[in-house]
DNA sequence: TTTTTTGCAAAAGGTTTGCAACACG
DNA sequence: CGTGTTGCAAACCTTTTGCAAAAAA
């Protein structure tokens, strides 16, 4: 498991440092995007700073380790790039639930036959919003 | 057109300002989203205070008659509630087109289907990012 | 006149940056 | 040992808030 975080940070040219082993472990663990805030306080502020999990995040997102995730909050989410869904948001409790299948491409397809000036879509975000079950009642 | 803007805001019982007029009036002419910083250079920053920019909108959103969107900037956009489309985004140089048909009643059917803790969306959001025709050269 | 709205200034909260010390390879 | 990485503190930027003055109804 750590072993291939290590061959991951590696290939991407990245040195191996306990801190980035433990935001990819976590991040994997929690199965849902995470606050930095969050990312942080299960770390230990004491054992890494904020200021090196804002960058250890943001490089790993222009490498495409990581996707930044909009729940329409005023912080960033962060979740592993490792597979292509998205999320149910409850807007009363904030609970998140993956799904799968938005049938991108004839989505992409579709709106670029509509389109007068764009040939080329490189990713898309896709979120709803609603209530759970415990919520609802 | 101006005095559909004053039965808006009467309808939503707010009071009718310049301010609110001018905001209304310039993101129903700007067709696309638009930051509080555009807005604020539009209107002209002597004539109206950012706080109030802020607030305004901010109330605007909560009465439904404008929509936040998410364009992956670390600044709010706003645009009028009035259809329901999407946004195809250039990642070089923001240009943005509108599109329609995002079908997100099957969308929505099929992830509640999936899903064994939500049973009720109440919003989506989607947008796609890409190159525009001029950028893509 | 009564209630809402605005401007101003200050504060808050998330994120970024410079730089010296440190650690990986 | 050399270069990439981290911690710390300060700066930055967007957004929010308190309060008194001004404007709408």
């Amino acid at each position: 498991m750590e072993l291939n975080y290590k061959q991951l940070l590696r290939s991407h040219k990245l040195k191996v440092t306990p801190g980035r082993i433990k935001i990819l472990t976590y991040l994997h663990n929690a199965k849902k995007p995470l606050s930095i805030k969050e990312i942080s306080k299960a770390i230990g502020s004491k054992s890494m700073d904020q200021a090196t999990i804002y960058r250890t995040l943001e490089n790993f997102k222009t490498l495409g380790l990581v996707k930044l995730v909009n729940f329409q909050k005023d912080f960033a989410y962060y979740e592993l790039a490792d597979s292509d869904h998205h999320h149910l948001v409850c807007q009363n409790c904030g609970r998140v639930e993956n799904f799968e299948g938005c049938n991108s491409e004839s989505l992409i397809r579709q709106a670029l036959k509509q389109s007068k000036h764009f040939s080329f879509v490189n990713e898309h975000s896709l979120e709803l919003f609603g209530l759970c079950k415990t919520c609802a009642k």
